[in-house]
DNA sequence: CATCAGGAGGCTATTATGGCTTTAGATTCG
DNA sequence: CGAATCTAAAGCCATAATAGCCTCCTGATG
């Protein structure tokens, strides 16, 4: 379960956009947010490979976002931007091999599932227009 | 909004000993677990410090949970493993400082503020009796 | 007093964060 | 139409923070 701040810098980013007309740049975007510009770049990248935002090039540019906002769920955001979803113990043996082993991660793992579980359906619920509207 | 592997490895070792009836060793729990010793050894002070475990030193020594599981909230974990609550936007001006900048950062403030609130009350409520009970 | 396990600190490796430069696609203007 | 300009896309490199390793010290147990 590992969030950086990529994460942090994204939603803050996504929090903006949805309260813009227009595309916005990403040096626009890095001044009015004080992140560092070459950083949040990547970022917006990331979203927009994962449909979230959409970009535009040359001038008048800049990103936009590519969905509704109840569309977009926290777990969205989280996933494709730290490269995989939150997950509570990512070491983890998968349920099958697990019987396999013989450490106790084995005798917790129902209780990790239950945990990711919560988490997930969490995150999932979480949207942008919850954060967004008024 | 970063969590790191401490907060994992943490309550990976939570859920372990909420079934053990006798203190167990940071050696058992990092072999258990496939957490490295070192570091989790640090993790089970902050937990202790915290009030979260009890330590025992000497033979037949280790670390016992200190609280009833229900009184261990997924909040406490983490603020405590990571040094610092959970917060959305670490680096964002106070509400009360926030009219005097000019970014736009204040503008979205109200939202992260709510963001916040809902993030801090679902962990507050997460229990690791909610994960570990049957 | 010998042994066991936690407490504390320093040191290294890995990863995240941030800076910089170049390339490519799109727009504007002459 | 073509050149200049604008901004995203993509890469490489430096720094900072995290993750993990090792050793010595301290207190408890038998």
């Amino acid at each position: 379960m590992l969030i950086t701040r990529a994460s942090e810098y994204a939603i803050l980013s996504l929090i903006l956009l949805s309260s813009a007309k227009e595309p916005m740049d990403s040096e626009t975007l890095s001044r009015e947010l004080s992140i560092p510009k070459s950083f949040l770049a990547k970022i917006l990248q990331s979203l927009a490979k994962a449909g979230i935002l959409k970009s535009y090039k040359g001038a008048k540019g800049g990103f936009a976002l590519d969905k509704e906002t109840q569309d977009i769920s926290m777990l969205d955001v989280m996933s494709c931007v730290e490269g995989k979803a939150p997950a509570v113990f990512e070491c983890a043996p998968s349920e099958k091999n697990c019987p396999s082993e013989q450490a106790s991660v084995c005798s917790i793992w129902p209780f990790l599932h239950k945990l990711q579980g919560k988490i997930d359906s969490f995150l999932q619920d979480l949207t942008l227009a919850d954060i967004v509207e008024e």
